[in-house]
DNA sequence: CGGAACTGTTTTAGACATATAGTATCTCGC
DNA sequence: GCGAGATACTATATGTCTAAAACAGTTCCG
């Protein structure tokens, strides 16, 4: 994680209300991430003794397979993954002690290494997913089917906004 | 972070689509939470050369002595900012040398700490609040004022559905 | 060809983060 | 009072995570 809260979400509701919108809607989808994220870390240590960061890397390696493509390198499995490359490192190294994910040079570029699944990884994922995906489905039952949609595209909205937020952004 | 991603976004819009929304939507919500706390991270640090945690302890500190609170116990600070309190040990250490907060002990129950901003500690903080909001603020422009409301609705009923799906819980 | 610039990865230093175990203090029932 | 349990915090071990620097291999261009 990283941390979770960022500014205090009570705020008087009086004038300054207004102008603090935009926080307290940041800290309600912070506190609505958090919580779902820290239950799914905790499923994953309690019940499969791996760490979130794994099982994400795990997942994205099984994506691109299914895109047939033939393994990730590292840098498009830590863009994809939004963490630095040299976090990455640490993270494959301990994977490949444990089996499930292997490393090798290209021949053609010897810089670039391309991590694939092992037997063991993806069967250890796959044993993995349906539960997953039930936490996932327990913690947004509250949510109706119009809910979801209505999320869903909201969500997209934001996501570009915050893009081009980021892309326009060169204060330096 | 505490990671990132978590599961492949692109999935088959054939067949299991369907029972894949919750996993997507929560990606989604994923996505854009890292955006903004990534953003947000990158701003505090290199505009204020201070930590997102930090950050956040101090925003939490001044908070509750609005609330007309005279600080808080390592506890209830590491509830608001959902942290475990051993974390909050050495951050709070590190506050404490940079001399931004202050903590002692509490007389009627020594083994309380009550911490709170020093003088310097919240000038810092309040020399900050201002460009953070900015941040947020442009962040979210893509937003209808229409669209944040909606949002704010559907996220305060994904909380409770989290929350409820959490205390239902006792998988162990 | 041969270096300059670029790209892909690893290394390093420091800060978070969790879970677990331990210490100190308080509270309550007897 | 006094021990059992609860509570508040700290210590330890391990695992991310980032930014920045270092390293290695490629490409580009005169």
């Amino acid at each position: 994680m990283k941390t979770r809260t960022s500014v205090a979400e009570r705020a008087p509701d009086g004038v300054l209300s207004a102008s603090h919108a935009s926080l307290k809607l940041w800290l309600r989808l912070l506190t609505c991430s958090s919580l779902i994220e820290g239950q799914v870390r905790r499923g994953l240590r309690e019940e499969f003794s791996i760490t979130l960061p794994r099982f994400d890397v795990l997942a994205q390696l099984d994506a691109a397979s299914r895109d047939s493509v033939h393994g990730l390198t590292m840098s498009e499995l830590s863009r994809r993954l939004m963490v630095t490359n040299g976090n990455l490192t640490g993270l494959i190294e301990r994977l490949v002690q444990e089996g499930l994910v292997s490393r090798v040079a290209l021949a053609t570029d010897r810089r670039t290494q391309i991590v694939r699944l092992t037997a063991d990884g993806r069967r250890a994922l796959h044993s993995m997913t349906p539960v997953h995906e039930q936490w996932i489905d327990e913690m947004f039952t509250g949510l109706s089917s119009d809910d979801r949609v209505q999320l869903s595209r909201l969500l997209g909205k934001l996501r570009s906004s915050v893009k081009r937020s980021i892309t326009e952004d060169h204060r330096s």
